[in-house]
DNA sequence: TTCCTGACTCCAG
DNA sequence: CCTGGAGCCAGGA
């Protein structure tokens, strides 16, 4: 039993219900002008998951409502690894500097000091 | 069912 | 400092 969902998103339709929505709910929560990466997330949401995972759910990310802001989703080293899954090769960057961070070189300009952490900040 | 792949990370060399 | 391999969990062929 994991079907069934009211959602017309095929990827929450065949999966655990919980972890898409704890990921996303997760993420929605990322200050603007913050970012953390997917082994933060993999680590508050619970011990089983790993952060192969937590990309694997940003990809599902697309479509949602509300919006997931998945460019405050980046590597352990603040680079935009994701930026080929979103619609353009340089959307995810230009979000970012929308949200007040720098990007540089597909890096996220002074990471440490944006870098937000849900098991120190929630 | 087995095998391959992946928006990751850690550890060894 | 950089590279490579293993571990990780779930989904698709």
């Amino acid at each position: 039993m994991k079907k069934n969902l009211p959602t017309k998103n095929p990827a929450l339709q065949s999966s655990p219900r919980n972890f898409f929505e704890d990921v996303f709910d997760l993420v929605r929560q990322i200050p603007k002008g913050r970012v953390t990466n997917y082994g933060a997330i993999a680590k508050y949401l619970g011990s089983g998951l790993s952060s192969r995972m937590v990309g694997w759910a940003m990809n599902a990310s697309h479509g949602v409502d509300p919006p997931i802001p998945a460019q405050r989703v980046v590597n352990r080293n603040g680079m935009l690894t994701g930026k080929h899954h979103f619609h353009t090769p340089t959307l995810m960057q230009e979000l970012l500097e929308k949200d007040g961070v720098a990007v540089l070189n597909d890096k996220v300009v002074e990471f440490t000091q944006r870098y937000w952490d849900p098991e120190k900040e929630l």
